[in-house]
DNA sequence: AGCACGCCGACT
DNA sequence: GTCGGCGTGCTC
């Protein structure tokens, strides 16, 4: 008799023996996938182990219902990476396995891969390579160097980049010989199974793709690249939310091979690696003198009326009238979208809210319409106050479109171009770009950069906010030859100071100094349990009892019950939301505790999500 | 996660 | 009496 340890892709902790049929049993292999009769249904089964034995008492097996494939889909390798990424990031190997398969593969199609020839690989080692790339694209010029020579001894590369934007860009960058044998790949994509297959079966081959590419299914891995490293796009947004930086060191560690991580401006995980001695690091000067960067102190200036609040500063209004008529080209930045942010009304003061969410509407001129950014409910801008039905309805905060039309107004004969993805030759045509964070997708360089409405991105409630702040300003001096202004209402914050003495290392010292007192990461890990529901009071008793439950058995010291707290936002969705913040030193030590107490307090009408890492 | 089982209230 | 609401627990 044979049995085989399946793995589900369900929320469950274990995995299921079931017995071989005869037919079966000289066909059946590691990694294949399967069809069983699971819980009253027919569902997927990954196959991760075979025995002639099991523990299960026999009158409880079933049979396998059948193979779906000839030869295993997953090899040794990325199965014991899914069961490293459910170890960490606290979900079961099946949800681990199934997130490494395009969703096809998922739902059982059948495909036919190759036999797997044993790999034969030139002797490599883990090594973990930090580049930061202060140029702005001196980093592809690394790259490709390693690229090929990874090529030429006949191994694989993967390059996982944060959006398929950037796919794009990184094939830009890379020279012709080199960007013919380059890959795409990114989930949903047309021919998806195609080309997973067509990677499946090649000696080598040279994979660049979004988050998910991080488990396509080379062969002779012989180095990854995390490239923008520190860009949020790296982290999922679904179970298990895997984060592309902590999934290719496991993967590099697995399968012994180069890792690069690489951003023009490091993130503070990757920032404290470089401490290592284990860790190499390699800095890209920057290949010019940075701009000069005036800090626009908004408290200091004239108030001119009470009803017109000025956009920006008559300093830059006078220099931007200055460069336009010496042709120079001049970015606006202002990364807030549509026209207002809030609409509120004059009588009550009461703002304008989203039915589903506890979140304000935003006002888009564009289409003349509210919505809220968080859900995409939209609905015609109302003529009175919902609430008193009495008063008018204020448009509050600016945002991109505001801004767009103001400096219409001002500016009568610039060109003036808002950037989004699909006008880019449009803006390297015009005077002046009016556009969000996504600008520094692609390689523009500006004379002039000017940053408006910043002060809420380092202001809010976030640990992360200050470090993200700066991120997006280094960007913003490292895509600008001339002059850099900076309009905000906390001149005197730490950030603004570092960036005029043009020393961000002082800026990141005292940051991951301030994290190591709070015990906060990059030094420790944050483990999120997210409940939600329907609810709102509910959810907050059953949250307050998990919290509890969990606070009276913490497994070891090293694991934190830092807060419970109401979601940001509270509401989401027609759902309320509940956190509990934990922290440790490893994930690993948490995760299976966690997942056993969440597991067992089970409450109808709530659902719970672990998020390891959060950003 | 799904889905069956079981325990209570409303109703022909 | 019994239909169906949802809370609870199991899945090889």
């Amino acid at each position: 008799m044979l049995f085989a340890k399946v793995a589900v892709g369900l929320p469950i902790e274990d995995t299921f023996d079931y017995s071989i049929p005869e037919s079966y049993q000289n066909k059946i292999e590691i990694g294949m996938r399967c069809w069983i009769n699971f819980c009253h249904r027919r569902c997927i089964g990954y196959i991760v182990e075979i025995s002639g034995k099991s523990d299960i008492s026999i009158n409880k097996i079933k049979p396998i219902i059948s193979l779906i494939d000839d030869e295993p889909i997953l090899n040794p390798s990325l199965l014991l990476l899914g069961k490293k990424v459910a170890e960490y990031y606290c979900c079961s190997w099946g949800e681990a396995i199934e997130t490494t398969l395009p969703e096809e593969l998922r739902k059982g199609k059948i495909i036919s891969v190759p036999k797997r020839q044993d790999q034969v690989k030139a002797p490599n080692k883990f090594e973990r390579i930090i580049i930061e790339d202060r140029e702005g694209f001196g980093r592809f010029k690394v790259f490709a160097d390693i690229i090929q020579k990874t090529l030429a001894q006949e191994q694989s590369v993967i390059v996982v980049v944060p959006d398929t934007y950037s796919i794009e860009e990184f094939k830009q960058f890379m020279p012709v010989f080199l960007q013919t044998q380059i890959i795409s790949l990114y989930r949903n994509q047309p021919k998806e199974i195609e080309i997973w297959q067509k990677i499946y079966k090649a000696k080598t081959s040279f994979v660049v793709g979004t988050r998910s590419a991080i488990f396509a299914p080379v062969s002779n891995l012989g180095l990854i690249i995390v490239d923008q490293e520190s860009d949020p796009g790296h982290k999922q947004d679904q179970v298990p939310h895997y984060h592309s930086r902590t999934v290719s060191l496991m993967r590099g560690q697995i399968e012994n091979c180069k890792v690069i991580l690489a951003s023009r401006v490091l993130s503070l995980e990757a920032r404290l690696m470089t401490k290592t001695r284990q860790t190499q690091v390699e800095e890209i000067p920057p290949n010019r003198l940075g701009p000069e960067i005036n800090i626009i102190d908004m408290k200091k200036l004239p108030v001119v009326s009470k009803r017109h609040t000025l956009i920006i500063s008559r300093v830059i209004q006078d220099e931007i009238v200055f460069s336009l008529t010496q042709k120079r080209k001049i970015l606006l930045l202002i990364p807030r979208q549509g026209f207002a942010n809030s609409v509120i009304c004059s009588n009550c003061k009461q703002s304008l809210k989203c039915q589903r969410c506890a979140t304000n509407l935003a006002y888009f001129l564009s289409t003349k319409s509210v919505k809220c950014r968080y859900c995409n409910f939209s609905q015609e801008l109302p003529k009175i106050c919902p609430s008193c039905k009495a008063g008018y309805l204020k448009l509050k905060g600016l945002g991109v479109e505001r801004v767009e039309s103001e400096f219409a107004r001002l500016f009568p004969s610039a060109k003036i171009e808002r950037f989004n993805r699909r006008n880019l030759d449009k803006c390297k045509q015009a005077d002046m770009v009016i556009a969000g964070q996504d600008i520094f997708h692609f390689p523009f360089c500006f004379d002039i950069s000017i940053c408006i409405g910043i002060d809420n991105l380092f202001t809010r409630i976030d640990f992360r906010a200050a470090e993200q702040t700066m991120r997006l300003l280094l960007m913003v001096v490292q895509s600008t030859k001339d002059k850099v202004f900076i309009q905000t209402n906390f001149a005197h914050y730490e950030i603004f100071s570092a960036l005029k003495e043009k020393n961000p290392l002082k800026f990141y010292k005292k940051e991951l100094k301030i994290r190591r007192q709070l015990q906060f990461p990059p030094l420790q890990h944050f483990v999120m349990v997210k409940l939600r529901g329907k609810n709102e009071s509910k959810v907050k008793t059953q949250a307050e009892k998990l919290f509890n439950l969990l606070s009276q058995s913490l497994p070891t010291k090293q694991v934190n019950l830092l807060s419970l707290t109401a979601g940001q936002p509270p509401k989401l969705r027609g759902n309320f939301y509940w956190v509990i913040l934990l922290s440790c030193k490893d994930p690993i030590k948490i995760s299976c505790w966690l997942r056993k107490k969440i597991l067992q307090f089970t409450t109808s009408g709530i659902t719970k999500t672990i998020d390891v890492d959060p950003e």
